[in-house]
DNA sequence: CCAAATTGTAACCATATCGTAACAATATTT
DNA sequence: AAATATTGTTACGATATGGTTACAATTTGG
């Protein structure tokens, strides 16, 4: 699947780079343009390639936002194109309101770029195919072990386990990779909270715990002394040592 | 693993002599750039070897530190590339509030040196799994003789051998460069942790144990007298020395 | 605001790991 | 070959590591 290219339009240069910034890192290629004039240059440009998403500014110099929207609506060739509209005042929302039919979605100013993405991956999500990248991201399985990281549930056998966040959040990347051995300090740096400091033996606890609740799968987290801790399915057999007792 | 690098980007002179003195003495590789353009310079030359991380001033004459992170971000080759943020005022710490879902992790000036290393180990740290780098030496193989980094376990003929921590990575470093031979006091320091005091000897026993376990291929690890140790395939064969006793 | 759930820490014990010393075996030098 | 230096092996005690429980602190939910 090739990356989601979305452009940013919005005449405070700051927020455009924020947001740039931001979908880059989340893996998106992204463009940003400080007028709907300069936008719409770009989209219709044959050159540049097709655009997926438009996070648009409502109020700003020149063409407005609703305007820019307009004109793609009218193109048959950009009028698919979803559009997150980014409002700066309740004044705004309500002319919103009657815009909303037509716009995938919006976003009031001040938002969080949080929100932002998380709007932004839901319309690509709606919008586009299912792709199995996706669909995997959600669902995380060893046997009739399931992860559901949407419900942030788990369930063996169908049957629900009550975990609490900490314990999903430490299964779920032990399943993630399974074999692969964590650190305890790299269990913490990557379940924990950054602020929070806590001693390294608080993993073991939660291990622990981990392990009682998942029952017969509870053995599949095993400690690998001195190296921490690793999730295993029975194929990686530890049975069959290579270097048992020499019976000589 | 090799030493990872990190370049330091600050326009205070001062404070990126610090940075890079201080990443030295822990071991990473360090340079320290005074503007975004000529750090960006040193990135994008395919002469010099690839970053692993970098400590990003903010505020900056000409370009700023989050246009730099934008370009970064913008590039194939550089967008994986971890940022740590290093910003001055409070002024900064709203804007840095926008970018800091994006960026790896950022640090508020003043700021401790201890502090930041610790977030450039935790950095490092999480993203270690994923570069390029360590999935390709991730295995480590002679002959049926495997070593696999994530799993922390080393298998011969698939049977899984139950190495401790010490003579996994004393395996580990010697299969690494296979005919290198290495002195005692080198493999403490590579193997055993910095703070440790222990006897030469020490190595002797552990070497043994390590023999033991690995079988067939205990024999792998010679021992070259008055120098150290180091590990020989087949191939590296000691029979035809050309000063040998001509006894036939 | 109270009760229950969640979570970190300390304490205890069993076990694994490891360094050292002592001695045996081997290699090197004379 | 004898003398010496180096390396291999074993046993044992010290230490580190990990599992478990209890409990206090905090958060969550009603």
């Amino acid at each position: 699947m090739d990356k989601k290219r979305i452009l940013v339009v919005d005449d405070e240069r700051d927020l455009c780079d924020i947001l740039r910034f931001n979908l880059l890192s989340a893996g998106y290629l992204a463009e940003a343009f400080c007028s709907a004039e300069e936008a719409l240059r770009a989209i219709r440009n044959p050159q540049s390639p097709a655009c997926d998403l438009l996070l648009l500014d409502v109020m700003m110099p020149g063409m407005s936002g609703f305007e820019l929207a307009e004109c793609l609506k009218a193109d048959k060739q950009t009028m698919s194109i979803p559009i997150i509209f980014l409002t700066a005042k309740d004044a705004e929302a309500d002319k919103l309101q009657g815009f909303a039919l037509g716009a995938d979605d919006y976003v009031a100013k001040p938002f969080s770029v949080r929100e932002v993405l998380a709007r932004v991956r839901a319309v690509l999500n709606r919008t586009a195919d299912y792709s199995p990248q996706s669909m995997t991201d959600r669902q995380l399985a060893y046997e009739e072990l399931l992860i559901d990281s949407e419900g942030k549930s788990a369930t063996i056998d169908g049957r629900p386990l009550s975990l609490t966040r900490t314990e999903y959040e430490l299964l779920r990347l032990l399943l993630e990779h399974p074999g692969k051995v964590f650190s305890r300090q790299q269990l913490l740096e990557r379940v924990w909270p950054r602020e929070v400091i806590v001693t390294e033996r608080t993993v073991d606890v939660n291990i622990a715990r981990l392990r009682k609740k998942l029952n017969r799968y509870g053995a599949c987290l095993v400690s690998r002394t001195g190296f921490g801790y690793s999730f295993v399915g029975r194929a990686m057999n530890k049975g069959e040592e290579a270097n048992e007792e020499e019976t000589d």
